[in-house]
DNA sequence: GGTTGACCTGGAGCGCACTCCAGCTCCTAC
DNA sequence: GTAGGAGCTGGAGTGCGCTCCAGGTCAACC
């Protein structure tokens, strides 16, 4: 099975260009292309997309998934430095995670606040 | 009291370009200035600093602290406006939490992968 | 009174991750 | 055989959030 480039962009989320993009950047290897030259995504090619947006939704950055794109293309021999990679951000995004979880509890103090604020209003008026 | 730039920077965890570019766009107010024309803020200025750290720390964009900023200006009358603000950058913090966790597991079966493909490997080189 | 160091201003520059564009080719359908 | 639409390329432009810089002022210490 394979894909245009508009069915490669709605699979994985990333628009055309963007697609485009990280091809000319190094992050995705050159799609084969059919007789007009148009490019012919595959399944594999798909997965790497996908497993690339997903990389990218928890914030690591282009660089790095360039670095872990040029291990993997060379071999089972980068394997052990590629899980390392994926430990350390895994570490990263747990950290993260903590830290939006942090702020999420000053966000509810701050909106109790304004609660307060609103009882204490609407008591005034009763009264 | 009061605090010179380099010690609000150091308390808010912000640069001191950083706070001078946010008064400049209008997401601190303007703070009070010694006999030599610094800077000197105060402990309600450091506040709020703290508290647009936070925001900023859970991806709330400027423009948005910025309308929260003027809203804060108006006055109690704007409490409402305000309050629904951060109620809906709370969905967007849970949200984003959420979304990062579901990448978690992807995360989390990748690295098994790479433990498994390892464990393999192992064996074939005792056996 | 000279040097040092913190701070000032306006404005330019930067890194990231796209996003858009002009001008072109190619296939398809009528 | 031509009109339309998808795709192509190289390169420029964008938005965000800072970050840096030159050239100056000011206060304090020696």
């Amino acid at each position: 099975m394979t894909y245009s480039i508009a069915q490669a962009a709605e699979r994985s989320g990333l628009s055309i260009d963007t697609l485009r993009y990280y091809e000319r950047i190094g992050l995705v290897d050159p799609p084969a292309r059919d007789s007009g030259g148009r490019r012919t995504y595959s399944d594999d090619d798909l997965g790497w997309l996908v497993f690339l947006t997903r990389m990218r939704t928890t914030g690591m950055p282009i660089r790095m998934m360039r670095e872990y794109a040029q291990l993997r293309h060379l071999g089972a021999a980068t394997a052990g430095r590629r899980k390392q990679m994926l430990y350390e951000h895994r570490a990263a995004v747990r950290a993260r995670i903590a830290e939006l979880q942090s702020c999420l509890e000053v966000l509810d103090y701050k909106i109790t606040h304004y609660e307060q604020i609103e009882h204490t209003f609407a008591e005034g008026i009763t009264a």
